[in-house]
DNA sequence: AAACGCTGGTCAAAGGTCCA
DNA sequence: CTGGACCTTTGACCAGCGTT
């Protein structure tokens, strides 16, 4: 009798062959839809996928293309304010299935689909779609941040096969630690090259982020060299800065890095992908940088690197904040490393390469812009202009790149 | 056995078939018989009653007119993937009376009257928010720094009710912004001492934290308060800094509180949630504090103050990321200040309260702990000893606390 | 002018809740 | 633990409305 139960039930479904999709509809038409859909083999037809659940996309809804009960969840839940909670890890799968087991993932699923709360309430008269158009902008990817990185960890100008042996390594004089501070800036240039989204900012752009950053990129790749050390800093050129015994203005800021940056990075265990991100999110940062011409695009690029950032973190809790937490003390301690060359160079105990005057120290230019620059001046003329060398470093970029790259297109808004 | 079944169901299905409208639609001939069937008069009450047992329906329920008492059946049955035995000869009566005494014959008649177990759907997430259930251990809660926040909110020095009119408030002089500032850093600590595990904390720890990032909270608070003005910058005794026209070292301060803090903070449109989170991430960094008793603790405040801003974001994309990269800024601008005071008070420009000059210049007691520290001292000959009138301000918060806290006892980890 | 894209809204039929 | 009266959520479908 228990067989016969099971299998009655079993027979029951007679119309396992046409319900591939769900048997809803009463409506003759609506059948035979059903039916060619079900004949098509190919149940994802890719373009028309929810970003949230893989469902059949209905079009795209809040800002993300989206079913319709997603889209319907998505209101519901912004409407009523409703806050939910994972039960779980606030890892759950959320696709067709399972899309109703967990609303709080689900929720969360359509934030980082780019569906905008904003976008729901009651708005009569729709004021175009900010950014209806390029949706997917997807420019700053993290494959072009892990190429630009591995691009600049490719130039050891030293051949160290990764001799790890700290003891081997030779404690650096002050001109050792310049003449690493120096490859580092060019190596910093080199990796801005590999970001199209960089090469197609204006040269004046370009300048004032290299150099506003240059500092911390020092500092960041210090302290990346110096992950698996406990007592020194590992310089780009292979010496070492020892955290004691060397000279108090420099043991100070390495001291610094040391324990603000090695140790939350190390006990973070920083990925490449994130360093990667983090580097660009650094760079890329306009907030320090008045008299930028195109604060908006860089902010968004900035933007576009922390999104990147967050996905690198694989939604372990807490894990994203920390990273980003790092970047005050890399700040701090870079605007102290600054000072302390300032001042050596005012008290004469150092003699600079002028490339690295002019990046770190801004000296040699206006470290700010001039603000009725003659714009009628194309970048051609003002790189003749420039008699600073780092300028027309950073100049040559552009000649490097067809001046028409598709990224100088993107639909910024 | 198969056949068996097959056959069963077959004779039943045709048995039922002219007594009422299947539902089974599928195939566009039982559409229109249903058509037909249902525009013929059925004589009692036929649309509202349950398919299986006669009682009231309460609407159609994974196929068939149903009570809520057969659907919860049948939905138990399927999802518990249940299997039941008649004790008699399958042939019991199911109705309203009898639908509890054979379990059997009731699923047996659900299937019959065309309820498809292909209807029943996965489980979901629970409506009700889940009970405190293993409510885990969550100090430094969402709610303690909402209330901390408004408690500082809550003393207006002035009675100005929300005099929103610019022309109305008068310039300040250097008298005007040190006498608000003196304000803001005792509000300072009477936000900290809502915090339970701040007040939980050593004494040099406390002092550390509140003196290191004064700073970085005037400048937090003036920018709050500036929201709403483009032009000036407002202070906490309604004295506003014009961004123009002032003095050219705090004009130069105002101005970057306005570029890079307010117009950022303004277009995130930050809400009172993010806010308070915010203010306790910058409150509880020990990166930048050297000498900290317990820093592992105060990180963790920190990551909870940072978990608890990722909560109240909503997950909007984006959004948390650019809340924190307000800090670096922040920590920038409040620096300048610092400097600009230093350099004021040092030419003799401004005469400071010894308050100021402790908390934010650091004058007056080593800016780090002495590491020898007698620790047999307790805090309340230290604070007899101490002549610093900063550092007995602090103390008496564990005066105005019961020392045996709760929040003493938390358990990091 | 008709098709289209993206809002808002509706309600049958899923779901869950919780005491007897 | 199960039943079932009672309430919430889901999502397919439809209607505006502005754009293409």
């Amino acid at each position: 009798m228990k067989l016969d139960g099971t299998i009655l039930f079993a027979t029951d479904t007679e119309h396992f062959t046409n319900s591939t999709l769900r048997p809803r509809q009463t409506s003759p038409a609506d059948a035979t839809v059903s039916a060619s859909v079900s004949s098509a083999p190919q149940a994802d037809e890719g373009g028309t996928q929810c970003f949230i659940c893989a469902d059949r996309a209905t079009g795209k809804h809040y800002g993300a293309s989206s079913c319709d009960g997603c889209k319907g969840f998505f209101r519901r839940s912004i409407r009523n304010n409703h806050t939910y909670n994972c039960r779980f890890n606030r890892q759950c799968v959320v696709d067709k299935d399972k899309r109703n087991q967990c609303r709080y993932c689900r929720l969360r699923k359509c934030f980082k689909a780019g569906m905008r709360k904003e976008a729901v309430q009651n708005e009569r008269d729709c004021i175009i779609t900010p950014r209806a158009k390029g949706q997917t902008v997807r420019t700053l990817s993290i494959s072009v941040l892990l190429q630009a990185e591995v691009s600049v960890q490719q130039f050891p100008v030293l051949p160290s096969p990764q001799s790890r042996d700290i003891s081997s390594k030779k404690t650096a004089c002050v001109g050792d630690v310049f003449e690493s501070m120096k490859q580092q800036l060019l190596l910093l240039v080199e990796w801005a090259k590999h970001i199209p989204e960089f090469c197609s900012l204006q040269i004046d752009d370009r300048v004032t982020l290299l150099r506003t950053h240059s500092a911390e990129h020092l500092i960041l790749g210090a302290a990346r060299r110096s992950l698996p050390y406990n007592n020194v800093i590992l310089l780009g050129n292979d010496f070492v800065i020892p955290l004691r015994g060397a000279e108090l203005e420099v043991t100070r800021v390495a001291l610094r890095i040391q324990e603000e940056l090695v140790k939350p990075l190390r006990e973070l265990d920083i990925t490449d992908k994130e360093f990667a991100c983090l580097r660009a999110i650094v760079f890329f940062a306009p907030a320090d940088c008045p008299g930028l011409e195109s604060p908006q695009v860089i902010q968004h690029l900035r933007l576009q690197a922390h999104i990147q950032l967050e996905e690198s973190t694989c939604e372990q809790r807490g894990r994203f904040g920390e990273l980003l937490l790092i970047l005050p003390p890399l700040q701090s301690v870079a605007w102290q490393m600054v000072e302390t060359l300032h001042l050596a160079q005012l008290l004469g105990e150092a003699r600079m390469d002028s490339l690295l005057q002019e990046m770190l120290l801004g000296e040699g230019t206006n470290s700010k812009p001039c603000a009725n620059d003659d714009l009628t001046q194309d970048n051609e003329s003002k790189q003749r202009a420039s008699s600073a060398n780092f300028t027309s470093v950073v100049s040559n970029i552009s000649a490097s790149l067809p001046s028409d790259h598709p990224a100088a297109h993107t639909d910024w808004h």
